[in-house]
RNA sequence: CGCGGGGUAGAGCAGCUUGGUAGCUCGUCAGGCUCAUAACCUGAAGGUCGUUGGUUCAAAUCCAGCCUCCGCAACCA
C-alpha cells in the first residue's frame, strides 16, 4: 500500500472572483500534490468554497439574488478556474453541500458533548464586515480597529471554550516543532497564544445564511468553524469517524495564505483536540502577491486575471512564473514585463530551445531514431551525474517548499546539458564521427528526459508534449475537463506509471513531430497584452 | 517603545536558518558557434552586500543601536 498524504487549498470565500492569489496558492498544492504522486504517495487532493456568512447575505441582496443563487454563480467561476490552470484535484468542496452540513452539525454536537460549548450572551460592538466583536475601549474613531463600520449588539450566543486550550496548545507546538510552516510564522501563534485565549464566540443570531446550530436554529454557527470543518467533510467525517487511524488525516497538509494562519494554526487544532481529533500534520503559510509593486485592488484596476494569463501563454507558463518568482513564504511582486522575461529567459530561450535544438537535430540527421550509447565517456558520465545532483538538489527543495529554488536548480540543469551540446558540438560529429553524434544526443536527450519528469508538477502539458514528441505517452492530460473535475478521477490521478521518477529512458528512442514547446513572447510593446480583471 | 517585511552591480531578485572564494535573470561591451525559438556558448566591465559598533581567526550571513523604504481600509491566497 502506498503512503498517503492529503493536500488542500483554504476554501475560497465567495464573495469575490478569483484573483492570481487564489490562482497561486491551487498551484502550489497542485504541484506539490504532482509531485508527491510522482513520488509514488497516493495523494487527496481537495480547493472548494466557502459560501456562508454575513457578508455573503448581504453581497447576494444588493444584487437582488437569494444566497444560493449567489453562491452558486461564483462557487462556478472558482471551479472553471481549476481546468484553466490544470489543476489535480480530486475533490471541490462547497459548504452549502449536505455532506458538509451534516459534518459541521456532528461536529457541534461533539463539542458540546465533550462540554466545550456554553451558551452565553455576547455584548458589544460588532464590525459586520469583519464579523467581529469588539469593547469599546478597542474603538478607534468610532470604527473598529480592523476599520468597519460598527454597530452596538446584545445578542445570545454558544461560546467555544478556547481559553481551556493555551496549555494543551502550546505543548502541542513544542512537541510538533514542524507544525507551523514557516518559523516566523510559528513563532508569531506562539506569542499570540502566550498572550492569553479567551473563548470564542461561535454562531450568530444576526443573520440566517449559515449552517443553523444543532437543537437551536435561531443561531448559526461562526464562518470559521464551518469552514475549517471542511477538511474533515472531504476526509469523509463523520461517516469515517476514526480520523485518529486515518491515514490521510495523519498526513494532511493544509498549505493556506498568511492572513489565515491563526485560523489554521489555532483555532483548528483547538476544535480538533475537543472533539478527540488530532491536529493536521502541518499549517503551511505563504505569502501574498504585489500587482506591478502596488497592492492588488479593484480601484486601480491592476487586478492580475490568472485566467487572461491562461489564455495568452499557456497554464504552464503561469504556473512557471507563480513558483519560480516568489521565495516560498515572502510576498512577491507579480509584473506582466517580468512575467514575460522569465517566460522567455528560462522556457523559451533555456529549456525550450535545448528540447527543440536536440529534437530537431534527431530528427532531420538521425532519421528520427536514436539508441543508448554503447559506452559512456568521462564527459558524459560527468555531465549526468551534475545533472543528476541538481534533480536531487532542486527535490530537497520541494521537500521543504522552496519551490523557487527548486526550480532555479532545473533552469542550472538546463544550462548545463546546453554547455555540454556546445562542447561536443554534434553537428561537427556530423561530417566525421556519426556514432559519437548519436551517443551525444541520447546522452543529452537522456537528461532533458530526466529534466522534463522534474518539471512535469509544474509544466505537466508541456511535459506530455515533450515525451510525445520523444514516443513516450502519457495519459493523465488527456482527461477531459469535466472528467477532471469529477471525483472518480482520484483512481486514475494514483495509476501514472510514466510519472514514477525512477523510470529510465527506453533504449530506442523514436521522434515523434517536434513541436516548440513554449514560443517566444515578443516583448517589444507588452502594453498589447491584456491581462487585468475587467472589473 | 504598536506589528510585520525590506535596504546586495544599471534594473529586478537569490544567498542570511547550518558564518569561510558574492550568485541568478535582464541590460551593456567583446568574441565564438550555426543543431536550435533573432536561440545557444565563452569572456569582460560593474558591488566597500543601508549605516555604526560588537562577537569571531573569519560576517552579506550572528548580536546591539541607528538611518531609510514599504504594508498594516476594503476585496482577499
Amino acid at each position: 500500500m502506498n503512503k498517503k498524504i492529503f493536500i488542500t487549498t483554504p476554501i475560497y470565500y465567495v464573495n469575490a472572483k478569483p484573483h492570481i492569489g487564489h490562482a497561486y496558492t491551487t498551484v502550489v498544492c497542485d504541484v506539490y500534490a504532482r509531485f508527491c504522486r510522482m513520488m509514488g504517495y497516493d495523494v487527496k487532493f481537495s480547493t472548494g468554497t466557502d459560501e456562508h456568512g454575513k457578508k455573503i447575505e448581504q453581497s447576494a441582496l444588493k444584487l437582488n439574488k437569494k444566497p444560493e443563487e449567489f453562491v452558486d454563480e461564483i462557487s462556478q467561476l472558482f471551479r472553471n478556474l481549476l481546468p484553466v490552470l490544470n489543476i489535480s484535484n480530486d475533490d471541490f468542496i462547497r459548504t452549502t453541500e449536505p455532506r458538509h452540513i451534516e459534518t459541521v452539525q456532528h461536529f457541534w454536537n461533539k463539542l458540546k458533548d465533550n462540554g466545550y460549548i456554553y451558551l452565553g450572551e455576547y455584548k458589544g460592538w460588532y464590525d459586520i464586515r469583519n464579523e467581529a466583536y469588539f469593547d469599546e475601549n478597542e474603538l478607534i474613531d468610532g470604527k473598529s480597529p480592523l476599520g468597519g463600520e460598527v454597530t452596538y449588539m446584545v445578542e445570545p450566543c454558544y461560546f467555544f471554550k478556547l481559553s481551556a486550550f493555551e496549555d494543551k496548545l502550546l505543548k502541542f507546538y513544542e512537541e510538533n516543532p514542524d507544525f507551523i510552516f514557516p518559523i516566523t510564522r510559528r513563532n508569531e501563534i506562539i506569542s499570540f497564544v502566550k498572550q492569553g485565549l479567551q473563548d470564542l464566540s461561535i454562531s450568530r443570531t444576526t443573520f440566517s445564511w449559515g449552517i443553523p446550530v444543532p437543537n437551536d436554529p435561531k443561531h448559526v454557527v461562526y464562518v470559521w468553524l464551518d469552514a475549517l470543518t471542511n477538511y474533515l467533510t472531504v476526509n469523509g467525517y463523520p461517516h469515517n469517524e476514526d480520523q485518529n487511524n486515518d491515514k490521510y488525516w495523519h498526513s494532511a497538509l493544509h498549505f493556506v495564505g498568511k492572513e489565515i494562519v491563526r485560523f489554521h494554526a489555532l483555532y483548528w487544532p483547538a476544535f480538533l483536540m475537543a472533539v478527540g481529533i488530532n491536529p493536521p500534520k502541518q499549517i503551511i503559510s505563504h505569502g501574498w502577491w504585489l500587482s506591478e509593486g502596488e497592492k492588488m485592488s479593484k480601484s486601480l484596476g491592476n487586478v492580475q486575471d490568472p485566467v487572461k494569463y491562461c489564455n495568452l501563454f499557456g497554464s504552464d507558463a503561469l504556473r512557471y512564473y507563480l513558483l519560480r518568482e516568489l521565495p516560498f513564504g515572502d510576498d512577491g511582486n507579480f509584473s506582466l514585463s517580468n512575467f514575460i522575461n522569465r517566460y522567455n529567459s528560462v522556457l523559451a530561450n533555456s529549456y525550450g530551445n535545448l528540447c527543440n535544438r536536440v529534437i530537431s537535430f534527431i530528427s532531420k540527421y538521425c532519421n528520427n531514431t536514436i539508441s543508448k550509447p554503447a559506452q559512456k565517456k568521462e564527459d558524459d558520465i560527468s555531465f549526468d551525474n551534475k545533472v543528476k545532483e541538481y534533480i536531487n538538489e532542486s527535490f530537497d527543495n520541494i521537500k521543504s517548499y522552496a519551490f523557487h529554488k527548486y526550480l532555479e536548480k532545473l533552469e542550472n540543469a538546463c544550462t548545463l546539458a546546453n554547455q555540454y551540446l556546445d562542447n561536443q558540438k554534434p553537428w561537427i560529429l556530423r561530417n566525421s564521427d556519426t556514432k559519437r553524434m548519436e551517443d551525444v544526443l541520447y546522452i543529452t536527450l537522456e537528461q532533458i528526459y530526466n529534466i522534463t519528469k522534474a518539471l512535469y508538477p509544474v509544466i505537466p502539458i508541456s511535459a506530455e508534449k515533450l515525451f510525445k514528441s520523444i514516443g513516450i505517452e502519457i495519459n493523465m492530460e488527456s482527461l477531459d475537463i469535466n472528467e477532471k473535475l469529477n471525483v472518480n478521477t482520484h483512481e486514475k490521478l494514483q495509476n501514472i506509471d510514466i510519472l514514477n521518477i525512477n523510470k529510465q529512458l527506453p533504449d530506442t528512442i523514436n521522434i515523434q513531430i517536434p513541436e516548440v514547446l513554449f514560443p517566444r513572447i515578443d516583448n517589444k510593446d507588452i502594453s498589447k497584452f491584456d491581462v487585468y480583471a475587467s472589473n
